[in-house]
Parts: structure tokens; C-alpha cells; sequence
DNA sequence: ATGGCTAGTGGAACTAGA
């Protein structure tokens, strides 16, 4: 089996590199994050043409999570919204039964502040992550942008980061949790000292310059963490016409 | 780096991203 993550921010403004992927790699399961579409204009025709179907949480400008399959192997079982969120209309989670797998779509939310009000939503939200994979059944996939790099070797300056988000303590804690609760970071797992990200700075060049943010994970159950063979960011698609900011990070399950 | 891009909304200048 064969899974990506992708971060799109606007699947409209992205569905030609998104097509581009499926064609090229033509993964069993897609999630994606930062759709940023009305659940009417969710591209439903498109991805059929490319043989895909798709289960999908949208809320228009903002977020935006869905899990893909192929169409012999649709979404089946669909679960919309995260039990325990803090804003439960911000289309951040969505589950799906794609060929056996329970997959989860999650886009968590940014913080924007260790000070703002945003921040403590987002741990609230992390620990939610945390309860929900304890209630699911192996085999499982929790896969998106989690928006915490889990340590200093996911982050291009980790002093320059001290004081923000997405590199608190608080932040790693929870996300070790949700680990701790049964699951295992699939290109850690595989790359356990490599620095290699998902993410970067539309501005100043920084993908250019190597600076970046591993900040997009598959986490995986321990069951199928033993069958990975593969786990690996595709920087081709942070270049080219219209990337976006992230990078899409695919896994290979033997 | 004080935000140096991109996207959405709406039709200027904001919010939001990380």
C-alpha cells in the first residue's frame, strides 16, 4: 500500500499538481490538508477522471481536510470532526476506511503565538488526537500536518525558534503522547538521523536556501510500521508552476 | 527579520498561514 500527505493550501489553486502526483505515483491512499473548499466545490469530477474517490471535511476559505481512494477502493466509513476540538466547525480531521486501513486526514491547528488564545486550542487539539487513537483499531494511519516539529533536527534554526510555536515543549510533549498511544513516525522510523523537511517560507528564498520545517507526518500503527519499506518527501512538487509551501510525503507498505 | 510570499474574500486591505 502505497500512501501520501500532502499539505495543498487550495486544492483548487493545486489540482493540477495534484493530478500530476496521482499520475506520477499513484498512491492507494491520499490525505490532504488546507483544501480550502466549499463542499460543493470540492473537485469531485476531476479526481474521478484520475481514478479517485474522495472522502472530505469543508468548511470554505479556511482548512479543509479529505482522504482519498481509488475508485475501486473508495472512502467507506467516513467520520467528519475531531470528538474534544476546541472549534468544531474548522474542517481538521477526517476518517476513512480505504482497502482495511482506518486512515485519518488531519490538519492541526497553527497556534500563531505561544501567547494567543489559538495556542492553547491547539494543545486541547493534540491531546484530542491523543483519545482518538486510543479509541481506534490497528490497522491505522494518522497522516497530515501536524504543525510541531517533533525535535531540533526537524527544524532548519533551532535557537531562531525558541519562543515559538511548533517547537514548544508543550507541543512535543503532546505529540509524543499521541505516538505513545500506538503509533510510529514513519520517516523518523526509517531515517532515524536525517534532516530532511516538509515545509517552507514562501518568502526570502527559503526553500532555496535549505530552510525549512519537518512539520507533515505519517504516523502509523506498530503493525504496519513493520511493513514499511519506504518513506520519503517529494521536493519536486515545492518547485514548478504553483507549489505549494509544503512538500507531499509518501510511504510504502509491503 | 521587523514578514521579504500565497490564498481567500471581494473588489481595498484585511485574515491566515508557520
Amino acid at each position: 500500500m502505497k500512501l501520501v500527505t500532502w499539505n495543498v493550501n487550495s486544492l483548487k489553486q493545486r489540482l493540477p499538481r495534484v493530478l500530476e502526483l496521482l499520475a506520477e505515483h499513484q498512491p492507494d491512499v491520499v490525505c490532504l490538508q488546507e483544501t480550502k473548499t466549499t463542499p460543493e466545490a470540492f473537485p469531485h469530477d476531476e479526481l474521478a477522471e484520475a481514478g479517485y474517490a474522495a472522502a472530505h471535511h469543508s468548511g470554505g476559505r479556511w482548512a479543509g481536510v479529505a482522504v482519498l481512494g481509488r475508485t475501486q477502493a473508495p472512502p467507506r466509513d467516513v467520520t467528519a470532526g475531531l470528538p474534544g476540538e476546541v472549534e468544531q466547525d474548522e474542517c481538521r480531521w477526517v476518517e476513512a476506511t480505504v482497502a482495511g486501513v482506518r486512515v485519518a486526514s488531519v490538519y492541526v491547528p497553527n497556534g500563531r503565538s505561544l501567547d494567543s488564545p489559538a495556542f492553547p486550542a491547539k494543545l486541547v487539539f493534540l491531546e484530542a488526537m491523543r483519545e482518538r487513537v486510543g479509541q481506534l483499531t490497528p490497522p491505522l494511519v494518522v497522516a497530515g500536518d501536524v504543525n510541531v516539529a517533533p525535535a531540533d533536527i526537524d527544524v532548519y534554526d533551532p535557537a531562531g525558534f525558541v519562543g515559538s510555536t511548533h517547537t514548544s515543549e508543550g507541543e512535543r510533549n503532546r505529540l509524543q503522547q499521541i505516538l505513545d498511544a500506538g503509533l510510529v513516525d514513519a520517516y523518523r522510523h526509517l531515517h532515524p538521523d536525517e534532516q530532511h523537511f516538509t515545509w517552507w517560507d514562501y518568502r526570502a528564498g527559503h526553500f532555496h536556501k535549505g530552510l525549512g520545517l519537518r512539520i507533515d507526518l505519517i504516523m502509523a500503527s506498530k503493525d504496519l510500521a513493520d511493513r514499511l519499506t519506504h518513506c520519503g518527501i517529494d521536493r519536486s512538487y515545492r518547485k514548478g508552476p504553483k507549489p505549494s509551501d509544503h512538500a507531499p510525503l509518501l510511504a510504502t507498505f509491503d
